[in-house]
DNA sequence: ATTATTATTGAATGAATGTTCAATAAAATA
DNA sequence: TATTTTATTGAACATTCATTCAATAATAAT
């Protein structure tokens, strides 16, 4: 009984993250999110509220596609391997001289504070899941006998986040790619090698 | 032959380091800063020439003094316990539960992209002047015998900086106290570990 | 075809933004 | 004391900000 939106919601979203994570939260304004969807601020404000609504349709929009680049990884690999293959995924990406966005989430997260609540909640809960999922990964190594039964899975899960922090501030840093490689690499055996089971 | 400042610069800077660093570079307006400081913005623009002025002035009050910080460290003791107080320093202050602000340069470092150009690289001076004296710290560890000869002291200082990239993000994102201690002395642990000499 | 409901339009809102400026005040030199 | 130089004042600047709204258009159900 009711007449239906005109746009294709993830399309807005992508370019919206795209502008978004590109200069930040308050370095965007309606107007530039206007010119970069193609949507009137009036539709901009029926459909998600206010720019605050936008922003948190970004995250949701961002963290479902890192769910998603995860899964990837998932198919035919070992879980050791998988979470190896993810852990350099992106470290590449944030190496990648082009490309020295860092993380969505990670900036937002360092960029909002106190008075942006709802983006702050967003923030953590998008980041806690994927160190859930390291976690969980990390926990079915073990499982498996990839790592030895005494690993900490919780903490190394958040050594492991640590680590993604470190270089994903690195690469907004505008650091040197091998130097990202080389130091990722370095913390990644460092962390994990001392639980690793040497196959028989 | 001319009226002097009225106003103690290192007092102006500190107050505006500690708002800035509460709400960002665009999270405070040159309103809040007249508020915070007492200047007028004319005032403030003869000193400062503008906003970003002041906020550059203001990384280099905050990177002076963090270097003063790492300096209180170097008085009585090996270079690797002045390395170690000093990370662990850092670690107690992100993970103090009522001052969650993190480090002022990284969050500098997230928020600001390629348009505030001298932001940027005043921010990449500072915090590679900190690395370089992890490097040094390391370096000197290593001539007295408390490293292995074979340390690759420059890339470990990256490890280091990475691994302190890390909970300063965690820190921000407000996670619990504990977590961030456990897993910053576990990756100094597994960090440091391999290189560490045991005294004859 | 009529009606109810929602989407889109695009101008307008008031508040807040960073910055400027002429006037005034104060200090140091001559 | 007179002069020069710089600091401070506080209002005013144009611009941009996020947001609203009445008018219009489009759809689905009656």
């Amino acid at each position: 009984m009711a007449r239906p939106p005109q746009f294709d919601r993830s399309e807005i979203l992508e370019k919206a993250t795209q502008l978004f994570w590109e200069h930040g939260y308050r370095g965007a304004s309606v107007s530039d999110l206007v010119k970069a969807t193609g949507l009137l601020p009036g539709s901009i404000y029926a459909s998600f509220g206010n720019k605050e609504g936008v922003f948190i349709a970004c995250l949701e929009y961002y963290s479902v596609k890192l769910e998603g680049n995860r899964e990837q990884f998932e198919r035919e690999s070992s879980p050791l391997t998988v979470l190896r293959n993810f852990f350099f995924a992106v470290v590449e990406q944030s190496a990648d001289g082009d490309d020295r966005r860092g993380c969505f989430l990670v900036n937002a997260s360092l960029e909002c504070g106190e008075s942006e609540t709802a983006i702050k909640s967003k923030v953590r809960g998008c980041l806690s899941q994927n160190e859930t999922w390291l976690r969980d990964q990390l926990e079915a190594a073990r499982q498996v006998g990839e790592l030895s039964e005494d690993t900490d899975t919780t903490k190394l899960a958040a050594c492991l986040t640590g680590a993604m922090f470190g270089f994903r501030v690195m690469s907004r840093a505008q650091e040197d790619s091998n130097k990202i490689r080389d130091m990722a690499t370095a913390t990644f055996e460092c962390l994990m090698t001392p639980w690793q089971q040497v196959a028989i």
